[in-house]
DNA sequence: CGAAGGCATGAAAACGTTCCCGTCTAGATC
DNA sequence: GATCTAGACGGGAACGTTTTCATGCCTTCG
């Protein structure tokens, strides 16, 4: 009302109803008693006015920005997604609201935008996978409470979720293998990210724990993009046509490998069966639909905003995520 | 240094400095003069205390956030992850960052969203389609900048970016027409979204300009998912497989229509020609890749927010997004 | 009937920043 | 050499909230 251009504060509330700012407060917060006609003066009022009280200001003084911050990689990465939307349902209706922050795959990006997250003053830190240290985000934890996933890491104020990659790997390839496939290839991720080796070590596993032996003619690296899957398949035709299956290190880089077979006129699954790796939204819409590794993304997101919440002492139940999974679908068919 | 356990302020590296408070800020905001020597002692303090300003203090006096509102839609829906990336990217190092609120198409979600991030006063506010009435948008343009997408709505405060959805339609059935198709069918979105409705009066209008008659038998209604598309083809495939080409409301609906086809032992794009509508990234890697009408939503999105910035007196140069255009790939052949 | 205690309420400080104003110093002009 | 001026710098208020503390009234019990 005083100033009739900028936004109602606690003042004009407290003006309008004829009581104090305190009083005003006390009803925004109920954590007090007052007296009921009271209240409900403050309520019209408010509902008058049409008044929101200022976060910032709310932030300033009790410390608290009811802000979590995401640090997530590219957002058009179905996988991340699917974290983030974990996120946002788990922050919902608790008062919190989510800032997300994209970093393209980039250290220094992820830094920075770390560094910016606490300047303005998030309650606490969700770091969707990331090429940061584990001493960096140690560093973050000193801070405010940190949920990070896709690694382990046992430290005080962090929470991490992560799933047993070298499992999944493991029963991808063994389903294969149950199928009466023999020589199976493998397109891995990039050589240097942990996920990656960690699947492929699991490839390796199924194969020993069969008394298959490994043709490393078989074994061709790809990006998880789907331009890798497709070139890294070309190569792999190249060299040899001798294999029966092919284990894709994720979901992107079978989509690239079944684009290339249908470029050479290959069928799937009648000639080569394909297994991918986190069940993203649209392996059920592959033509044929995708048999992959299920990797629960979004509730693993769920959980970890679950984690901070709790951290931050808000009375949430805690949630733990279900493990990795194969999911079967018409990648794949059984050796006659 | 003061009190070890919280963040240093401004008041800590004045002191650690030897300098006023004042001369902190100034340095900060460089917009006054100050001696070189006291200039250095602060950047020094400054990197020492790891200090970095608290933006709530800095909203709270100043007025400004620093933060942009984005309403969007599902996360998972890759048009609006789009126009989403090209916010981020629009305003990467401008100093402002997105705040993004997912509502699921709820329009009493996205008024509680969008007074939600009135609260936490956004310094404006990006509306990626959505299902506001104009009025509700006009009434948050009174108090911050807005930019709405995929409407059309001239008002004060409000700068909006859309493409033309019956055009769009047009070109993708006229590109079937000049194919030599004649018997088009036509899968379209929910009845009552607008885009939908815009994009089916193309599919009308081309026919009506190339003097071919509709067969409303030819008609179905979809819901813009895969779900939506695989359905709709099946049950047109039930009426009658008196068709040679269909033009999906979107890409997803595509997607699923494609699948029904798998199903069904039909091929793409020998038995049945498909066109799309988007341009999502994954139907370059459909098999085989679709033909589909590109809307450039990133750039849309990064138009909005260059928009906004304006609005809110950043020096950015205005950006205009490209029309719409025809992606001819392969899911459409020509009729002998 | 008087004192004590509890409860509703208001006043005021504090959160960390920006920015207006006033002061002081140093250099310049006569 | 004295006065004027401009520029550098510091003091302090203000932004809108929460919260502690004090105050005054009413109730209750001895």
């Amino acid at each position: 009302m005083s100033t009739p251009n900028s936004a109602p504060t606690v003042i004009d509330v407290a003006k309008l109803a004829g009581v104090s700012i305190s009083t005003v407060s006390r009803i925004l917060n109920g954590n007090s008693r007052v007296a009921k006609e009271k209240q409900e003066a403050v309520t019209r009022a408010i509902t008058q006015l049409n008044f929101e009280p200022n976060l910032s200001a709310r932030s300033l003084r009790g410390g608290a920005s009811k802000l979590i911050g995401v640090l997530t990689q590219e957002l058009q990465s179905p996988y991340f997604t699917a974290g983030t939307i974990g996120i946002e349902d788990g922050l919902a209706n608790t008062g919190y609201a989510p800032v997300l922050m994209p970093t393209h795959w980039n250290v220094d990006q992820e830094i920075e935008r770390a560094r910016l997250l606490l300047a303005r003053r998030v309650d606490a830190l969700i770091i969707l996978g990331g090429n940061l240290s584990d001493e960096q985000i140690i560093e973050l934890a000193k801070k405010i409470p940190v949920a990070v996933t896709d690694r382990k890491l046992d430290a005080p104020n962090i929470h991490s979720f992560y799933f047993d990659q070298l499992e999944g790997g493991r029963l991808a390839v063994n389903h294969l293998i149950e199928l009466g496939h023999r020589r199976i290839a493998h397109i891995a991720g990039p050589p240097t990210q942990s996920d990656s080796i960690e699947r492929r070590e699991g490839y390796l596993r199924a194969h020993r724990d069969a008394n298959l032996s490994i043709d490393p003619k078989l074994l061709v690296d790809g990006n998880f993009l789907e331009t890798g899957g497709m070139r890294a398949m070309l190569e792999l035709l190249e060299r040899t046509r001798d294999f029966t299956a092919v284990f894709c290190a994720n979901d992107q880089t079978l989509i690239g490998a079944r684009l290339a077979l249908y470029r050479k006129n290959l069928r799937v699954p009648e000639d080569v069966s394909l297994v991918g790796f986190d069940d993203v939204p649209q392996l059920m819409y592959l033509t044929p639909p995708g048999t992959t590794i299920r990797q629960p993304t979004q509730e693993m997101g769920f959980a970890a905003a679950r984690a901070v919440l709790r951290a931050l002492g808000a009375d949430v139940e805690a949630k733990t995520h279900p493990p990795l999974s194969l999911v079967i679908r018409e990648t794949t068919r059984a050796l006659a």
